[in-house]
DNA sequence: TTTTGTTTAAGGTATA
DNA sequence: TATACCTTAAACAAAA
């Protein structure tokens, strides 16, 4: 009955890019002069990105955010006649725990017990989030207000909230659907006949989601972080201080401090070891491969595929940064109750109506066959559990924990769609993350 | 025609 | 070295 197989659903579908959508929208990208060579272990591309980076006079298209900094923006990017992605609100955010948990580590310490990429900036266009698609996708689900959401609103969040996918090559949205299908943590939600509309919605499974909230907080993890030597070196060269911040106002600048003093981030964090190791350490991504992808690919066109971890700026470099006001204050204990009560309560109000792909449902590899006993399920999810499920537990549910509390201006809209303008401050996510171990975390099992 | 959803195959990395 | 995990790519079908 419990097997165990590399057909794992979540092992398979938490991918990335790829698809026939690829090749239509293409030509939308808009990529700088500079050529990718095909074999992504070639630094070639990097160090041009990096001399490109220091160099690419502003633009215009540039506003503003809450940070003082500038927003830029590509008049060919994808997104640049997106009203929803001009001055849109951004935040940074960080990196998951369990992300953290495959980095290599630093030698000299630098993070401090901090994670250094904590500081992992939504608006960076150059660095692909060290979120897996399955974690974005939890995001997404968990920022909605409903308890389900499209297709296109997860795309919408997740290029609403990460730089990154705003101006990647939009294959990754086939990564997107390929992970709703395979990974079991999702389920299909079929629309009613009265609503309009394309496709299904999808939502959390619930049973995941009970999974998630029970699971959260019991483990601290101070992250290794590694650099890769070789690169440590150059980018000690290459990586000059960047002025991110360099453009904050006064009361931005109180702002964040404001916001960093209370939530104990950023505390021995230096910002540019942090880039560089983000850079420089291989396995950035929550994943574990794919980014030194070789040609052996076969026929494939390569020319197209975003890297895992550096991108070829589709535009030019100083349009990066692309951050917006936060959206409300965080009423941290009322955010986690939020989050740790509603996926359960939702269950007793709205029964699921799930599509069972096939004839069996997959539990962590575990085949379960209709008409089990759904306590039989439930004690094979405790017989199967691994590690790799813990790291998705605390990595999704830290990562979207903080989104259950909706934003004021949610709350008016109060539809479904109120996800497709929404945007979270996944850097206070992370500082709760990160302060487990504390105070807070005796907080949380409280209220646990 | 485009979007959405499913499925298969294969490569890279980490780990036992 | 084998295995597991994760990512990437692609083909295809169905629906809007």
């Amino acid at each position: 009955m419990l097997s165990l197989s590399s057909t794992d659903p979540l092992a398979r579908g938490l991918g990335g890019a790829g698809g026939r959508e690829n090749n239509n929208k293409k030509d939308n990208i808009c990529w700088s002069s500079i050529s990718v060579d095909d074999s992504l272990t070639s630094l070639q591309w990097l160090q041009e990105f990096l001399i490109l980076g220091a160099n690419v006079p502003q633009q215009a298209h540039q506003q503003p955010n809450l940070f003082g900094q500038q927003v830029g923006y590509d008049p060919a990017s994808p997104s640049a006649g997106d009203p929803s992605s001009i001055g849109m609100p951004l935040t940074m955010g960080k990196p998951t725990a369990a992300a953290y948990s495959r980095m290599e580590s630093l030698p000299d310490g630098v993070a401090n017990g901090h994670c250094p990429d904590k500081s992992y900036d939504m608006t960076n266009v150059h660095i692909k989030p060290p979120y897996s698609y399955a974690t974005l996708i939890c995001m997404a689900m968990r920022a909605s207000k409903e308890n389900k959401i499209t297709l296109s609103c997860i795309y919408k969040w997740i290029t609403d909230n990460f730089c990154y996918y705003r101006h990647a090559d939009p294959t990754w949205q086939n990564s997107i659907r390929t992970n709703l299908s395979l990974n079991k943590y999702f389920i299909k939600v079929p629309r009613q006949k009265d609503e309009p509309g394309k496709g299904c919605f999808w939502k959390i499974d619930p049973q995941y989601a009970e999974r998630l909230l029970s699971s959260a907080y019991k483990k601290t993890r101070i992250p290794p972080v590694h650099i890769n030597p070789t690169l440590q070196s150059r980018l000690r060269v290459n990586l000059q201080p960047q002025p991110r911040c360099s453009c904050i106002n006064s009361e931005s600048q109180r702002f964040l401090r404001d916001f960093k003093d209370a939530t104990g981030a950023d505390q021995n964090w230096d910002p540019h070891m942090a880039e560089g190791t983000m850079l420089g350490s291989w396995p950035v991504d929550s994943g574990r491969g794919g980014h030194k992808r070789k040609q052996s690919m076969g026929t494939r066109n390569r020319a197209s595929k975003v890297p895992r971890h550096f991108s070829p700026p589709p535009f030019p470099v100083d349009g990066q940064k692309e951050i917006g006001p936060l959206k409300g204050d965080v009423d941290w204990v009322g955010l986690l109750d939020s989050a740790l009560s509603r996926e359960l309560n939702r269950e007793s109000v709205e029964p699921l109506r799930p599509i069972i792909k096939g004839d069996d449902l997959t539990v962590w590899g575990t085949h379960i066959t209709p008409g089990e006993d759904p306590v039989g399920t439930a004690d094979i999810h405790g017989l199967v559990e691994t590690q790799r499920s813990k790291d998705f537990d605390e990595e999704t549910f830290l990562a979207t924990a903080f989104l259950e509390s909706p934003w004021p201006q949610e709350e008016k809209q109060g539809h479904n769609n109120f996800l497709c303008s929404s945007t979270v401050d996944l850097d206070q996510l992370f500082d709760l993350e990160l302060s487990v171990d504390g105070d807070t975390s005796l907080q949380i099992e409280t209220l646990l």
